[in-house]
DNA sequence: AGCAGACCGGAACGATCCGTTCCACTGTTA
DNA sequence: TAACAGTGGAACGGATCGTTCCGGTCTGCT
């Protein structure tokens, strides 16, 4: 603790270092906290990071922004992982690997769960769009490989995710690893095969899943 | 209760009517507020109810109460199920009927998500365990008549349940198709299929959701 | 050396929210 | 008509949580 005064080129040591930490420290914390339970207190994002509650509000204006951010990663990180897999050629690997990516980052928490507890940024719905589209051109992939069964839609997708980020135990790797066999059912399920019944019901439609942007509470 | 000296026989007319009335609109409105929203305060079940707060607190000692019995009536649904299905002949459509029953029931939300905001008594400890052994009659029954993948065990089942119960959209109805629809790709995905690689990892095991029924908060 | 200010921890505050209690009121019964 | 079961909803007290604020620490600069 007890560096001389003179002529330490530490790259940012001390305060700053300090306060460089906190930010990646409270960014890593809040994603925990949130995705562990969507209206944990803001408290409990300090209290994990280890910090006080003013070396959150110093970064952040208040709990909606930190959410909203939070939520913007998560979006952005989906649309990264569906950019990524389009630069594939396996059609469907391309298809299987980005769901596989998006379940173990848990993006859809981040996204769908945190909506509604902030007002979104126009930017946000840009790259809401944007991530519609490119999920869509993979899926349309997908189902040129032949091994998607024909009566799947892209909004499919929208239930296969729900459905994985739905499993949660309290460890969090063993979470990870029952999410993975929930999504092979899945992806079993849409697959191809001799003699089933097609689908019921009329399937989810573009845009029925809004709802949930819309300002709750 | 005995014959009215009057005229009118007509049995809980005026107020025996309302309270007997009472009781049903009640715990119908609780069902419906609980399931919406596992915290929901109890003042919205007298609202949807359409009763004041003393009609609730006449029959109920107190939230924790009300919870519990709700619980221990969908844990008792669920066990009648298993028992109506077990009587079928056919070990499949027992099985996928059983399911598709309990999933359009929301059992599902009404046990496992209302766990932990109460303690259990211990007749629905007795009830869980019979439900895990009908359950698993059901499950042996499916897979001894072959169209269950080999690599499947009956705690996917809660996995299953779970990702229906996960769908939820405003309207009621819709939400029903879209977990018929979930739910048979998930049945789809549980069939044998040729040339499947075999579900990942440790698959789930017995007691390892029993962690729901600690108590929280 | 010493000082200005960035940065921090956490107590304190004020605004809800919610479970429960309480009481005045209304039909019903005897 | 007197006693009473049943009811609606205001009121209360406790808990929770977002935000502000203040006293303290460390750093970089003069």
């Amino acid at each position: 603790m007890s560096t001389s005064p003179g002529k330490t080129d530490a790259p940012l040591a001390g305060r700053r270092a300090q306060a460089a930490r906190n930010d990646e420290v409270i960014l890593e914390a809040a994603r925990a906290v949130f995705l562990d339970d969507p209206k944990a207190p803001i408290a409990a994002v300090a209290e994990r990071a280890g910090v006080g509650i003013s070396a959150l509000y110093r970064r952040y204006a208040g709990k909606e922004d930190l959410l909203r951010q939070l939520c913007h990663d998560g979006l952005r990180r989906y649309v990264a992982e569906a950019e990524a897999a389009l630069a594939q050629r396996d059609d469907w690997a391309a298809f299987a690997g980005f769901l596989a990516r998006v379940v173990d980052a848990d993006v859809h928490s981040l996204t769908v769960h945190l909506a509604g507890t902030f007002t979104p940024t126009e930017e946000m719905g840009r790259d809401a769009v944007r991530a519609n589209e490119l999920a869509t051109a993979l899926f349309e992939r997908a189902r040129a490989s032949g091994r998607l069964r024909p009566d799947v839609v892209v909004q499919d997708l929208g239930l296969l995710l729900e459905a994985c980020a739905a499993v949660r135990v309290p460890d969090a790797e063993r979470t990870g690893q029952l999410r993975r066999r929930q999504l092979a059912v899945l992806l079993a399920g849409l697959s191809t095969a001799p003699d089933t019944d097609p689908l019921p019901g009329p399937p989810p439609a573009a845009g029925e899943f809004d709802w949930r942007w819309r300002r709750r509470e």
